[in-house]
RNA sequence: GGGUGGUUAGCUCAGUAGGUUUAGAGCGUUUGCCUUACAAGCAAAAGGUCACUAGUUCGAAUCUAGUACCACCCA
């Protein structure tokens, strides 16, 4: 087989891991819990690159601490995305020319439900194709029975503390999914825009003021003009009336000190019912104004006036413009850019309405949250707990209620004029029973038609997922709370992730999780968000099939992902080829693995680099335990890919795999060891393959990688690992100082008292047979030196017959050589004066000071090299 | 308007509790090579006054301040 055939076997492999429940976890009182979160993704359409990267970031720990012998639960989920998934259900049912406005509440839902059905079930198989280890007996969906129920007594319990309030506010208003939406969901977007100036005559038609606003559609709304009391330019007009133009109502001149005299003519309209900061000043001066809505739910107008009555806002503003032209009310049209609010969801302007909705109080979740917040290890370090404190500071009450029907519904009743807070119709009435002990029937009762906030589900869900609402401190929820690891972008700090540290605060005051590792977000080429309306998305299935699960694993791993990073499609090909030379590696190591070998006498090439490799090998365990500790993902997989290729393949497996004649028991049994070792510290990040190999390896014992434990580190020498390097960087300049002609092998001459020295420095068979020289011999005295090429490297020199040598043209042009020595020249002047100055010398440490010496040596000589280079 | 992060090779980024780095990696470019694991490969090369200015220091890409530009978040 040339190359993995990933489409062949990736899916049996996942379904063989399922049939052993190697990924369920249940209470053992024996072994260490480690317990993780899936964000659940919204079901309104497949993943995408963030969360693939979130996912396979929670998968590598899963399988890492699995291999490390804990009790490993990840709990996967879907959320139902209330307002994201309206919106994607109405565009589904226009494209298929289903008229929105005649289908019922119930077909809507019917349509909803299958929606959610469909879109599970992608969601959970595109898990399982990208190989995340979740518990799948543990699946939750955010509207499920026993979410339900969670959410519910969560109302009810916050609800009986008094946290939960009724109120008129204004609120951002969509106009398509026909509900309000939180302030965090409205995008701000530069526009160019127009500011309409109009007059506002004065009773007696005698006098006007000259009102400046984007918006001259709601001027039926209109029922003060406020001025501030210092600007002395309408002192006359105060406590005075205007007309508002067209519908001639007569409306209050009053005075407010927040409106500000430089922006427009420092009039300002008040529409009370269609903006925040007019619904303020309406507050203070509510003996004076009334309130007037004119606008319908789906942003038409309400107005009994002629041809507006159900006409959209912003036909409405192209009539009213003309109609204030006509009539001479319009002074001027100025073009302006100013920022409007759209919704994040449907992507319409939204629109301020007044309202009636349920709030939660904030305030008194900030304490235990400062508290417990503390606790929390965040990685990121700097980045993100400032954001935190900053967010908590300025919380203001949570607006939960929407009008929709897609969610958890609030669980009030009402009877005549009395409210009821139960968890079904038939409580509600047992409660009415006891409560003013009287009988009454089901349709007696009416029920708030309102549903909660789609977050409202998130923030419990540390909690839910354990079934610890439900039954509190069940022995399930003791084992497994606090979560582990949570991975997630940073996008969603606020609404989710500091929410619910709040709610664990707040109700069992404890932290939701230990770890909290925040990604940043994919973008393009061009640093744009990777989204399905700009068209610089990939589908899922579309990468897995041309690269495979474990390519697109590498590839998405291949960023410094702890900030912002590009994703380009570029990066899977990388991960595939990454893949492919696993492949190819494996194919040298099954062909030694079938040799039939003795117990003969090892070469010493082959002892040396065995002894080199052992040692680095768990050098490097070291060093990639350190880096996981640190949730250095990104470095870990780079560290990994490179110990694999540049030391493992370039090095080990080329001296190993030529003459297998030389090839015994012991180099045998060696190379197999390494090898699995290399394959389990691959395993959780490309889970596929390296299962694949291990159970060709394997096939005697049933094990698989998955639950096979992770390699213990072993002792290990730097001394020996630096002596090697040394080796290997002589061999590495050696190659670069020239071009050797094909397939030739060279001598190499050396002064006799020097060779004593080299041999003490350099393992010389490994020089031997890794680069192109063939012997080193010894010479008393160099004569006719115009034949040799002069070669330096530290104190070592030698000579190279130039005959057999290709010279490279860029290196031995004399310009790029006196390029070189003036810059080498530069760098030896810093050196000199910082050896000159006195304080240095008496300042610095000893070992600074000799290491600048020993600089100084080396460009020095690298001078005296280049110049006689030049000579030659 | 307020806040946060950033500026290092053509591109994407690493970089140290200030001196073991004589500034690194990957991609791209150029050169050589079908070598019995791998051309989806191997070997190598070119490419940088670490945005600018000042300060602290024996010593600054690294610390401090200011300037310029970029990105994101909030109003």
């Amino acid at each position: 087989m040339k190359n993995y055939n990933f489409k062949k076997y990736n899916k049996k492999i996942y379904n063989k891991w399922i049939y052993y429940k190697y990924f369920n976890s249940n209470y053992n009182k024996d072994k260490k819990s480690y317990s993780l979160l899936l964000p659940p993704p919204n079901i309104t359409g497949d993943l995408h690159i963030g969360h693939i990267l979130n996912f396979t970031i929670l998968d590598i720990y899963a399988r890492i601490k699995r291999m490390k012998g804990y009790n490993v639960c990840w709990i996967p989920g879907t959320d139902h995305a209330s307002i994201a998934t309206v919106i994607k259900v109405l565009k589904e049912l226009r494209k298929n020319g289903i008229n929105v406005n005649n289908i019922s509440k119930k077909q809507l839902k019917t349509f909803l439900f299958n929606w959610s059905i469909k879109y599970n079930k992608i969601i959970i198989d595109q898990l399982k194709s990208i190989g995340c280890s979740c518990d799948w007996d543990k699946f939750q969906f955010t509207l499920d029975k026993k979410n339900y129920n969670s959410v519910i007594k969560v109302f009810i319990y916050l609800y009986k503390k008094g946290l939960i309030y009724k109120k008129d506010r204004i609120i951002n208003w969509d106009i398509v999914a026909k509900t309000t939406i939180s302030d965090e969901e409205v995008i701000y977007k530069k526009q160019i825009n127009y500011l309409y100036y109009i007059k506002y005559f004065t009773e007696d038609k005698k006098n006007f003021l000259v009102i400046a606003t984007t918006r001259p559609e709601t001027i039926f709304g209109d029922t003060a003009i406020c001025i501030n009391p210092k600007d002395k330019r309408y002192i006359n007009f105060i406590n005075k009336k205007v007309l508002v133009p067209i519908v001639n109502r007569l409306i209050p001149i009053i005075t407010d000190k927040s409106v500000n005299i430089n922006i427009g003519t420092g009039c300002l309209k008040i529409t009370p019912a269609h903006s925040k900061k007019d619904f303020k000043i309406y507050k203070k001066n509510k003996k004076k104004i009334k309130i007037i809505n004119i606008f319908n739910d789906d942003g038409t107008l309400n107005v009994n006036y002629k041809h507006y009555k159900g006409e959209d806002r912003f036909i409405v503003r192209k009539k009213i413009y003309k109609k204030l032209k006509k009539l001479g009310y319009l002074i001027k049209k100025e073009k302006i850019i100013n920022k409007i609010g759209y919704s994040e969801r449907s992507n319409t302007i939204i629109e301020n309405k007044l309202s009636l909705q349920w709030y939660l109080k904030m305030k008194r979740f900030i304490k235990p949250t400062l508290k417990i917040i503390k606790r929390i290890k965040i990685f990121p370090k700097k980045k993100y707990i400032n954001l935190f404190y900053k967010w908590i500071k300025n919380l203001k009450d949570w607006n939960i209620s929407r009008q929709l029907i897609w969610g958890h519904k609030i669980p009030i009743y009402y009877y005549k004029k009395n409210v009821i807070i139960a968890t079904s119709y038939k409580n509600a009435i047992k409660e009415i029973k006891k409560k003013y002990k009287k009988k009454i029937k089901k349709y007696d009762l009416k029920r708030d038609n309102n549903v909660l906030d789609t977050w409202f589900s998130s923030w419990i869900l540390p909690i839910a997922v354990l079934n610890g609402i439900n039954k509190k401190n069940n022995l399930f929820f003791n084992y497994y709370y606090p979560i582990n690891l949570l991975v997630t972008g940073y996008d969603i700090l606020f609404f989710w992730v500091l929410r619910m540290i709040m709610f664990s605060s707040f109700y069992i005051k404890k932290e939701p999780f230990k770890n909290i590792y925040f990604t940043g977000i994919a973008r393009d080429n061009n640093k744009k968000k990777l989204s399905k309306s700009l068209g610089n998305y990939k589908n899922l299935y579309y990468l897995l099939n041309k690269y495979g699960a474990d390519g697109v694993r590498i590839g998405i791993l291949n960023n410094n992902y702890e900030n912002d990073f590009i994703f380009n499609e570029n990066l899977c090909l990388k991960g595939r080829n990454f893949i492919n030379k696993i492949w190819n590696s494996f194919k040298v190591i099954n062909k030694i693995k079938n040799l039939k070998t003795k117990y003969n006498k090892i070469k010493i090439e082959y002892r040396l680099i065995i002894k080199w490799f052992e040692n680095l090998l768990n050098y490097n365990l070291y060093k990639l335990n350190f880096l996981l500790k640190n949730y250095k993902i990104y470095k870990s997989l780079i560290f990994i890919q490179k110990f694999f290729k540049n030391k493992f393949c370039s090095i080990y497996l080329e001296v190993i795999k030529h003459n297998k004649n030389y090839i015994n028991n012991i180099i045998k049994k060696k190379t197999l060891d390494f090898y699995y070792i290399l394959l389990k510290i691959l395993h959780p990040y490309i889970p596929f393959i390296t299962e694949y190999i291990w159970n060709i390896f394997k096939t005697k014992n049933n094990n698989n990688i998955t639950i096979s434990s992770l390699p213990k580190i072993k002792f290990f020498n730097k001394k020996i690992i630096k002596k090697f390097n040394y080796t290997f960087t002589f061999i590495k300049k050696l190659k670069k100082i020239n071009l050797l002609k094909k397939n030739k092998k060279i001598f190499i001459y050396i002064k006799k008292n020097n060779f004593y020295k080299f041999r003490k420095d350099i393992y010389i068979p490994l020089l031997y047979k890794l680069s192109y020289i063939k012997e080193i011999r010894i010479k008393k005295k160099i004569i006719n030196k115009s034949k040799y090429l002069f070669f330096c490297y530290k104190q070592h020199k030698f000579f190279l017959l130039k005959k057999y040598i290709l010279l490279n043209k860029k290196i031995d042009n004399p310009k790029y050589i006196y390029k070189k020595i003036n810059f080498y020249k530069n760098y030896l002047l810093n050196i000199n004066n910082k050896l000159k100055n006195k304080k240095f010398i008496l300042l610095a440490p000893k070992d600074v000071i000799m290491l600048e010496k020993k600089k100084k040596k080396d460009i020095e000589m690298k001078i005296f090299n280049l110049k006689k280079s030049l000579l030659n």
